[in-house]
DNA sequence: CCATTAATTTAGT
DNA sequence: ACTAAATTAATGG
């Protein structure tokens, strides 16, 4: 690979022995890495830059090596509605793939982030010609088809102080595997997960601190009794 | 029960 | 210092 622009040409860790790849990858021969490799950009982003942006032609996929993403829509009142946060070594963009030309979400890094922007048409390319690559990517949206469907119905049924202890557990179960994290979205953005306003947010969290079961100090939170938590996400 | 409004405090650059 | 974000209290659907 060689072009006129010396700052295009420098190395980046190649697909093929990329430790961060989704392990689809390694479904796909040699010249399907190689086309992949030529067909992707390794990029850095710092936190509350956009990857992608809702409307806009779905160009690329974008792989998610590191960090966290969050993934809204705009609002019609200006105030976006935030969809769900994913976790690296997920696609970024895919439900979008066959859904017309355009990005149907936008996504912005929630902490610094690493990712790929890979081809859109390389990407269809390698579906239509791997079946069990293909296969891999099916199960990708179908999952995030189920838990997105799950999501929607478990916030519908339950009322605020549920929502948010539902929340809670999910990011130190889910997200960050430990009951002790740094919040990665403003309140705001919070209630928008979950369909409550940002001071509903506030009280709830000032709630749970002042009976014990999370302790907030600045950013970071802990979860002090889940069982509690547990709890109040059932009934409350 | 919870959103809205508004006033105040706190954090981030 | 200035702006964005968070908190708190009061009100009303």
């Amino acid at each position: 690979m060689s072009n006129e622009f010396g700052f295009l040409n420098k190395q980046y860790s190649s697909c093929a022995s990329c430790l961060d790849r989704f392990c689809a990858i390694a479904l796909l021969n040699n010249e399907q890495v190689s086309t992949l490799q030529q067909n992707c950009r390794e990029l850095s982003l710092h936190k509350k830059e956009h990857i992608l942006l809702e409307g806009s032609f779905t160009s690329h996929i974008v792989y998610l090596r590191s960090g966290l993403v969050v993934e809204y829509i705009k609002g019609d009142n200006g105030r976006d509605q935030m969809v769900q946060i994913i976790k690296s070594f997920s696609y970024l963009g895919l439900n979008s793939l066959f859904g017309g030309r355009i990005n149907h979400y936008s996504y912005k890094a929630l902490n610094d982030v690493k990712v790929c922007y890979i081809d859109v048409e390389t990407f269809k390319n390698l579906v239509r010609g791997n079946g069990d690559f293909a296969y891999e990517i099916l199960v990708l949206i179908s999952k995030d088809n189920l838990s997105s469907h799950r999501r929607f119905l478990s916030i519908n049924a339950k009322q605020t102080y549920g929502k948010v202890a539902d929340a809670l557990l999910y990011f130190g179960n889910d997200i960050f595997d430990s009951n002790t994290f740094t919040f990665p979205v403003t309140r705001d953005e919070f209630g928008s997960l979950l369909g409550i306003t940002r001071e509903s947010t506030s009280r709830a969290l000032a709630k749970f601190q002042n009976e014990g079961f999370i302790k907030i100090s600045g950013s970071s939170i802990t979860l002090t009794n889940t069982e509690q938590l547990h709890k109040i996400s059932k009934t409350g």
